[in-house]
DNA sequence: CCTAGTTGGTTTGGAATGCGAACTCACTAC
DNA sequence: GTAGTGAGTTCGCATTCCAAACCAACTAGG
């Protein structure tokens, strides 16, 4: 049985709209503030006619927000939507590992909190706040679990 | 000035490695305890192929590692090493961004802590340990910074 | 007016990658 | 002997990627 094709789950669904190469990058530099089309282009190294399709569908999802800054000719600016600003730990999470394990691991761009020093992602218990450092996870499989066990 | 071609950053560095189609997925499966070739392939909808590929890619680069379980014919299956076990703030991330925003999120796979809770990532100061939450973030850009201000 | 530059694209055509289906190889079960 | 499993590899086509060229609508300089 559990031929039920790939499993439906929040990391797939939340891939299907910001997994695609460049979307992260995207939003790296909007977390930045970087707003501009040719910016963003000069930042991530995006081919321009991929930029705008990922531009489109990050605003499509909802992520991204459009914003004329100047009428003749149509000019536009991208800002984070509130979505968009919940994918923060995502960002912060990759960070966080590159600089733990990668071998030359460049120091910009840093997201810092106001007091000046450095931030980082932790995974707690929603219900107690208790972090979880590698272990205290347990994953739980409700419905059409795991094909072998 | 400032020609210096795309940012060098730990998040496009991450996304070199974990940033293809289907390797975050492949991830949620081992740290969902599926280990082999079939059983990942049913889950996430990967072409043998590419799951081959993606397989190696990710144990050339330290994420994953791979066991043989029985000798005739050789058979693997597939483990987090330590540096794979960090990027379970990106999974978490990604699957609490999905239950928030998708229109319809999926319930499976549900990441619990021990005491039946569910988990979730906070952002925090790695110094003092504060919560950010939406504001408190600034960005620092220390060297070749944003090409237009 | 003419030319060059800027911004945000679209178009074009070849290269790379993705994909499903078929095939292979080494077994195990019946 | 036949069927099935597990982990691939090979094949041929389809999609996507990408760099470069082009375009549209302006602005600045002369």
């Amino acid at each position: 049985m559990n031929d039920a094709g790939p499993r439906a789950c929040p990391i797939a669904g939340t891939l299907d709209l910001v997994g695609e190469r460049w979307s992260l990058l995207v939003l790296r530099e909007v977390f930045l503030g970087v707003r501009r089309f040719a910016d963003i282009r000069a930042n991530t190294g995006a081919p321009r006619d991929v930029l705008t399709k990922r531009l489109r569908s990050l605003e499509s999802a909802g992520i991204l927000e459009r914003r004329p800054y100047q009428d003749r000719p149509p000019r536009f600016e991208y800002h984070l939507t509130h979505a968009g600003r919940d994918l923060e730990p995502v960002l912060i999470g990759l960070r966080e590992w590159g600089l733990r394990h990668l071998a030359d691991p460049p120091p910009t761009p840093r997201f810092r909190h106001t007091c000046g020093a450095d931030v980082e992602t932790r995974v707690v218990c929603a219900a107690c706040g208790e972090p979880l450092e590698g272990s205290g996870l347990v994953t739980v499989h409700e419905e059409a679990g795991i094909a072998t066990g």
